[in-house]
DNA sequence: ATGGTAGGATCCCTA
């Protein structure tokens, strides 16, 4: 069996409807992961994303921020959430399909501007919550499991526009790449988009703050695809839709896709 | 050192 999963900070699930049913008519992921909903579950608007098929959805919703919802064509068995650092947001959901492979879905904390805990409650937020995570797949290590999300990090160098300029901007600071790391650790995730593109400069977020975000190209790889050795050598067709960043009132994030044969 | 844009809720917060 051959599944393609799709991962997309939405922004706003409910002005970007169109952009969605369009991402869902062109490339038909069997799978695709949303953050930033910014809606209760009841209001996404679901009729057109069940017309194309995708009848199941499971997610957790809150009015205005955060929000993670799972879109799939294929049957969800189980569910699960989680709240680390306790910051009741609704930032995880998990599903399981009916092959026995686990989705995880996160949104991990953006952490603010300034790189401190002692001045930057929402940085130390970050970090706790990266910990928690550690501590969770540590304690239940994740098998045949898939995870994918917007973690708010850029792991590598080349995950950057410019790796010297970021070392003390938030998303790209050695501090929240050792918490991811530990976290990547703690479940073995193989970062399968690294693994299908090992080489070169690659992105999947630029700031609406760029006038323009094509030509200036300051990006950075915020989000990923990860999956447990027993599957991820199954994984296959890595790629991120850069051009749906150029869409109309478009997300400032890119999807990013990877296929399984499993 | 600063400000740039966007969304959603409320007249500010978060990213």
């Amino acid at each position: 069996m051959t599944f393609t999963l799709a991962t997309w900070n939405i922004n706003s699930v409910r002005l970007r409807e169109a952009l969605v049913v369009a991402l869902l008519r062109n490339e038909a992921p069997d799978v695709l992961c949303l953050q930033e909903c910014k809606s209760p579950l009841d209001k996404i608007p679901v009729e057109q994303f069940r017309a194309l098929g995708y009848t199941h959805m499971i997610g957790r919703g809150q009015k205005g921020y955060n929000g993670v919802a799972i879109l799939s064509k294929l049957p969800i068995v189980e569910t699960a959430a989680a709240d680390y650092a306790s910051l009741g947001h609704a930032r995880h959901i998990a599903g399981r399909l009916e092959n026995g492979v686990t989705i995880h879905n996160f949104y991990v904390p953006a952490g603010g501007d300034k790189p401190d805990r002692t001045v930057n409650d929402k940085f130390g937020q970050k970090l706790d919550y990266l910990t928690e995570m550690r501590n969770a797949f540590h304690a239940d290590r994740p098998e045949k499991s898939i995870m994918v999300g917007d973690l708010n990090i850029a792991p590598r160098e080349d995950d950057v526009w410019d790796h010297k300029k970021l070392l003390k901007i938030v998303s790209h600071t050695p501090v929240e790449v050792e918490h991811l790391a530990q976290a990547q650790d703690a479940g073995n995730w193989v970062d399968v988009t690294r693994q299908d593109i090992p080489q070169g400069k690659l992105y999947s977020w630029w700031s609406y703050r760029s006038p323009d975000w094509d030509a200036a190209d300051k990006g950075r790889r915020l989000d990923h695809i990860w999956a447990t050795p027993d599957i991820s050598g199954a994984a296959h067709g890595s790629r991120i839709l850069r051009h749906v960043r150029g869409w109309e009132q478009p997300s400032d994030h890119a999807p990013v896709f990877a296929t399984f044969d499993l």
